[in-house]
DNA sequence: TTTAAATGTATATAATTTTTTCAAATACTA
DNA sequence: TAGTATTTGAAAAAATTATATACATTTAAA
């Protein structure tokens, strides 16, 4: 697939939640979906919806819809869902131990294998039997245990230099928490989780509601 | 501001990175930036930060750029960050008192007074002197203490009662960590934080990789 | 004093994203 | 079974957003 054939970000970004709406409609049993439906569901558009999932394929059915279990199963194969991936967190933290403790990743196949942290007082420690290692273990850990996807709730001091050992230790793709923009060769993948900008937008939007609501 | 005038959404989203920047900028003791700097600090064009900036008045001088500490400040404003604000935390497991310890959000004045939870174990504990109280108790708490921001960091099962919570206590701003989409009044204003759909972006574009690096 | 650099602003162009439209296929009802 | 309503897929149109260009004006620096 070539650049004009890519399919955009800003699609790509929709998928997880249409993923999300489709998982919720499987588990109440219902087996069939109209895009118009899950428009009212998702806030997005009909022909939206329709055009982003014919990026991908033609999902649906003239005159039916989408079989729910169906499409959500696509949607898994096409966002990686349908494989495993070991990770690692380096920042045992707060931030670190609540990325940890959150078994929803691990049942979509995000695989916590370690935590790392440079505190002595967090070494050695488990959560939910996923131990705390020195940060100087980082590296050969990752070699030795096909580790794809690092995961960074580190200060955002300390970010770029794990990010570098990510990127030599073979690493494929960075979520990144750390308030920092780091700077990787191209070919690794970096997902940002800026809450900074997150929160800032808010407050923006707090002071401006009367441009934006009902306009 | 009517709708023709008011800036657009995918502009308000870069100003946070914007003021990252000029407050690094700034601890480091430059005082002056081109938007040819800032590009090659942020990756977007020169001729973009120019016109994102002039969309809220004219911060530079020809000749000689922008002073990094008055721009900075006028971002603030902007960004709604010359005030204080203050805030709740609504579930008290990692994710709330991760949020809760991050001190960054209270330099920027988000003012944590209390975190909320319904286990009986965590109530009364203290994270940094926050104290955390009885769920029971969050309407009230708000509406004697002028809150203005409510976070959700309770699992998605609860959210929404907590949303419904804050909006009838009188909540303007909603910061929700839960994978669930709201539902409130339309002049609520919500900024959401959903791990799950960064962490499927994530796993799409390192299943991708190919057709998005160098193209 | 002269030259280079830089913004602000308008305009043009390109790229991207969203909406509209409608033929074709299916489901449903009488 | 026939007729009607529903629905997708796909193309085209429209709208929005991003980028580039041009240049008068201002400042800095040589």
């Amino acid at each position: 697939m070539d650049k004009e054939n890519r399919v955009s970000i800003t699609v790509i970004r929709r998928l997880p939640k249409y993923y999300r709406y489709l998982g919720e409609l499987l588990k109440k049993g219902i087996n069939r979906i109209s895009s118009q439906e899950l428009s009212k569901m998702t806030g997005f558009t009909a022909s939206q919806i329709r055009q982003d999932l014919n990026n991908f394929g033609g999902f649906g059915q003239q005159g039916y819809g989408y079989n729910v279990e169906e499409l959500h199963h696509q949607l898994g194969k096409i966002l990686g869902l349908d494989k495993t991936y070991n990770t690692v967190i380096v920042g045992a933290g707060n931030l670190g131990q609540a990325v940890a403790n959150y078994k929803g990743f691990e049942d979509a196949g995000f695989k916590i294998l370690s935590l790392f942290d440079k505190n002595p007082k967090l070494i050695g420690l488990k959560i939910r039997d996923i131990e705390i290692r020195d940060v100087d273990e980082l590296e050969e850990f990752i070699k030795e245990n096909d580790v794809e996807i690092g995961i960074i709730t580190t200060p955002k001091e300390n970010a770029q230099d794990i990010a570098d050992i990510y990127v030599r230790s073979g690493i494929k793709g960075i979520w990144n928490f750390a308030p920092a923009d780091l700077k990787v060769d191209d070919d690794i993948i970096i997902e940002n989780v800026h809450l900074n900008e997150s929160l800032f937008t808010l407050s923006y939007f707090l002071n401006n509601k009367s441009d934006y609501v009902r306009n």
